[in-house]
DNA sequence: GAGCACTGC
């Protein structure tokens, strides 16, 4: 227990500082619940059945299936009203999603074939354009903005802004010098008008100073010169695209001369978020309100969130009525205030006020805000409960938890009657736990008229969620954000990537203080883009001010993530290359600028081949426009979409589709299976996934209960480690592009014989060797986040398995009878290589496949694998793979497979290396 | 010859 608190508190600790330290030792503690939960799911799933019943109850449960799936569809059909709607909505959301995929390839195609010929036409324009332009960083911001369609005043104005905002700039910086953080601009930035002649002054000052220099250089040296050219040819995605810069006095630091006729053209096209509050106060005001809130007592901070304002009505509002959906701005203060205002309405009187979150991060750092508001200590009024850590008491009135975790409580707990309010946070993200929630909450409240439900989102599906819930009435609060202004291409961007560099050098060279975010979509690109920034600005010498670059992506190594919250120094600019880890899971200080190519990395399961994608898509309207506010967070901040507006409006979807419609729902069956849901067809989903996919799920858990019983005792624990190294999934090792050879190396140290399962136990076996050791996960390129964390996967397991008394017996490794004993578990994903010797073919649905090159068969000759996912990205890949003798498959799997499906192999039949030790370890099997 | 977006139990 005492464990437990310690760990608690380091986790805390960690949530104060907004992102995990992996420098912390863990501490092993259970956890009641889930253990509980957890013996409850093995149970159903153990269930004996024998081989032809199974085969017969499957084609039975199946036909029934689909007969309830028809039933329900006629049903719809016939009756009115809401069942109407939602075949409408489901049939509309299949519709969509085949034209979809359908129209996405030509699509791409003919806007790829738009983008060059537009590129080229611009460029030639560029050319004779080039010749005109004389100095550049006094017209920098009218470079940046060039727009034909502004009138005289416009322009002057927008000249007047640019100028100033460099006074003000410079003033942050002396301001910065002395204290550290975000500096609001003072009021100048904004009303020009008033000091004309001051701004003309510095202006003229700024010039003389960039005219000294070129004095003090004499130019650039010729050596400088060839580098920017190589630079130029050799990194730019757009080498070639123009010669050596020309234009511009010689010598000058000239902003052409960096892009060399590369500069994107971008129009200011609308202003996002920003509060009518927050718009009318001058920047002045704010800076002041910051520091009075500074100053403010607890309770003080708490009345000046816009959420307050809401107080009355919205208690008012809950009496009345038993779901609410709340529609809460950005910066409402509704996570942390709404379950306080219920609880001191004397909510909690009758029971709990649970809150979830998709986030562990954001369930234990607003649990300890909330505690230190209330003035409690956190674990006692106040609580969170994620998984590995349960930190509440039987005195916690207000539990944040995790969306998984309330799912898990489900299983102890199946009307929550512990709970008086049950709170869904951030609906709007849709994740796929909460939209189970939804369906069992929505379920519960039918019954339980006194619990009370709050649906919490943002802006966008609010009608939607409310529809749901039976016309729940929907509760609108106003938030707190600063505007944001979106600028769009002028013109489709052909090379993206290489428009992140130029636009980034852009806004260096040329905007006032503030950091830049780039989103990217994975570490390939992130490296791609830091390596071209780099040589930029190597090429521009030391003239140029410094640019600090940071990427972050989940992978990292998280003393290398911790870098993007060092805070900037003044005089340089930091710019954070991240993934859409930056959209939801962290924020940061600081950031003024977005650069948004409008991709991403999106997942989705095709349930016909069982093959998962990662592949890039089009974001969709609502996901651009989250990452556009993240520029609105310390001041009014500016958004640079890489596309034009045309784009924006016509070509990106409204919504991202929900993740239930897109991953193997596995899972999902087993848990609502787990909760004695077994009619899925008929749940309550908000958006349905499809039949096939349901279908597929339902087949692969009838599947499981086989295996698990040929999963000898003996073995557990070998077979516990690899399942935990396993889950952290693909994260194991770490392989930065500069530092290749090195971290192949030490990969090949580690590895084992027969594949990616021995390969990883021999991480772990190793890991544990050294004490756990830091230092020695750095020293192999192992990542020791995933190590801990599977770490903390593994003590679950035995813990769970302590449960259901089964016994540990630690044995000494016997490789073939743990590869035997994976083959159990994993016979359905089976394949073989195909004759060419090239590619492998899975047994049964045929499918062309490749071993990933992250697997350490990939360049092996094998002939029989076993596979632990597939995967699209650029090929169709198998991820974690096993060299197998298939005589196993027949032996696991009997009624799987039969000799005829592994003849013709060359290992077929035959003894195999180690027919002995198979001999003496078959007791392990079955 | 070629590579793993992000959560969560």
């Amino acid at each position: 227990m005492s464990s437990s608190r310690q760990q608690a508190k380091r986790r805390h600790r960690d949530a104060e500082q907004g992102w995990r330290s992996d420098d912390d030792e863990y501490d092993y503690s259970g956890n009641q619940q889930s253990a509980g939960a957890g013996s409850h799911a093995t149970e159903s799933e153990s269930e004996p059945v024998s081989k032809l019943s199974t085969q017969d109850q499957d084609l039975i449960d199946r036909l029934a299936f689909e007969e309830r799936l028809r039933a329900r569809d006629s049903a719809a059909t016939r009756s009115t009203g809401e069942s109407e709607r939602d075949r409408r909505d489901r049939e509309a959301a299949q519709e969509r999603d085949l034209i979809a995929r359908l129209e996405a390839d030509e699509r791409r195609q003919v806007l790829e074939r738009s983008r060059q010929i537009s590129r080229s036409s611009y460029l030639e324009k560029r050319v004779s354009d080039k010749l005109a332009e004389a100095e550049a960083l006094a017209r920098a911001e009218r470079l940046l903005f060039r727009d034909q369609d502004l009138t005289e005043r416009e322009l002057r104005q927008r000249e007047l802004r640019e100028r100033t905002f460099r006074t003000a700039s410079e003033h942050h910086e002396r301001v910065d010098a002395v204290e550290t953080g975000y500096v609001l601009p003072d009021e100048t930035t904004y009303e020009p008008e008033k000091d004309l002649k001051r701004a003309r002054k510095k202006e003229a000052e700024q010039f003389r100073r960039y005219t000294s220099t070129e004095k003090g250089d004499t130019g650039r040296s010729a050596w400088e010169d060839e580098q920017i050219g190589k630079g130029q040819l050799r990194f730019g995605a757009g080498a070639g695209r123009a010669g050596p810069g020309s234009s511009g006095p010689a010598g000058l630091l000239m902003l052409d001369d960096l892009l060399q006729g590369e500069d994107i053209e971008f129009v200011l096209d609308q202003v996002a978020g920003g509060t009518p509050a927050a718009e009318k106060l001058t920047p002045a005001e704010i800076a002041a309100q910051e520091e009075r809130h500074r100053a403010r007592t607890i309770r003080e901070q708490r009345e000046s969130l816009p959420a307050f304002e809401y107080r009355e009505e919205f208690l008012r509002v809950m009496e009345q009525n038993q779901v609410v959906v709340l529609v809460g701005e950005t910066g409402s203060g509704k996570t942390t205030q709404i379950p306080q205002f219920l609880h001191e309405a004397g909510y909690t009187r009758r029971g709990r006020i649970g809150c979830t979150q998709p986030r562990r991060v954001a369930a234990m750092s607003v649990a300890k805000r909330v505690s230190e508001e209330m003035g409690t200590r956190l674990g006692q009024e106040v609580g969170y409960s994620i998984r590995f850590e349960d930190c509440t008491s039987d005195r916690t009135v207000i539990k944040y938890m995790t969306d998984g975790m309330l799912l898990r409580e489900f299983m102890t707990e199946p009307d929550l009657k512990s709970y008086s309010v049950m709170i869904i946070d951030e609906a709007h993200e849709r994740t796929l736990h909460t939209d189970i929630l939804f369906g069992l909450v929505k379920d519960i409240a039918r019954y339980r008229p006194d619990l009370k439900l709050v649906i919490m989102s943002a802006t966008m599906d609010a009608d939607k969620f409310s529809r749901f819930f039976d016309d729940a009435l929907i509760f609108k609060m106003h938030g707190r954000r600063f505007p944001v202004d979106i600028y769009y291409t002028k013109s489709p961007e052909a090379d993206y990537l290489d428009a992140c560099v130029v636009t980034t050098l852009q806004i260096h060279l040329t905007q006032g203080r503030g950091d830049i975010l780039v989103f990217l979509t994975g570490q390939e690109e992130i490296e791609t883009v830091q390596e071209n920034l780099q040589k930029r600005m190597k090429a521009l010498g030391p003239k140029a001010p410094e640019l600090i670059i940071c990427p972050i992506y989940a992978n990292l190594p998280s003393d290398m993530q911790n870098k993007i919250f060092e805070p900037t120094p003044a005089g340089s600019r930091k710019v954070v290359l991240a993934t859409n880890i930056a959209e939801t899971s962290i924020t940061i200080d600081g950031i003024v600028f977005v650069i948004d190519p409008g991709f991403s990395k999106l997942n989705s399961y095709n349930p016909r081949t069982g093959m998962s994608s990662l592949l890039v898509t089009p974001c969709s309207r609502a996901m651009v426009n989250q990452r556009a506010g993240r520029a609105g967070r310390v001041g009014p901040g500016k958004c640079f979409r890489l596309y034009t507006r045309w784009s924006y409006e016509h070509e990106l979807e409204e919504n991202t589709v929900p993740e239930i419609q897109r991953t193997n729902l596995g899972n999902v069956v087993l848990l609502l299976k787990s909760l004695g849901i077994d009619d899925l067809v008929n749940f309550d989903f908000l958006d349905p996934p499809t039949p096939e996919t349901l279908i597929r799920a339902l087949e692969q858990v009838r599947a499981s209960p086989v295996p698990s019983r040929h999963l000898h005792f003996p073995l557990a624990q070998l077979i516990v480690t690899i399942c935990a190294m396993l889950s952290v999934n693909s994260s194991v090792f770490y392989a930065p592009k500069d530092r290749k050879s090195e971290s192949e190396n030490a990969r090949l140290a580690l590895t084992r014989p027969h594949g990616d399962h021995m390969t990883l136990l021999n991480v772990w076996n190793s890991w544990v060797e050294t004490n756990y050791s830091v230092q020695w996960c750095f020293e192999n390129f192992i990542q020791y986040r995933s190590m801990n964390h599977a770490r903390d996967v593994r003590d679950q397991l035995l813990k769970l398995l302590e449960r259901v008394e089964i016994k540990l017996v630690s044995n000494e490794e016997d490789d073939i009878a743990i590869r035997k004993a994976i083959t159990a578990g994993f016979f359905y994903h089976a394949a073989q290589k195909n004759i060419s010797g090239k590619d492998f073919r899975t047994s049964k649905s045929n499918q062309t496949v490749l071993i990933h090159p992250s697997s350490t068969l990939h360049k092996t000759p094998v002939e029989w694998v076993v596979y632990h996912e597939l995967m699209l990205t650029s090929r169709e890949f198998m991820r974690q793979v096993t060299e197998i003798d298939p005589t196993w498959l027949v032996e696991v799997a009997p009624h799987y497979y039969s000799g005829s499906d592994i003849t013709g192999s060359e290992t077929s039949g035959k003894g195999f290396h180690g027919e002995k030790r198979h001999k003496s370890s078959g007791s392990a099997l079955r």
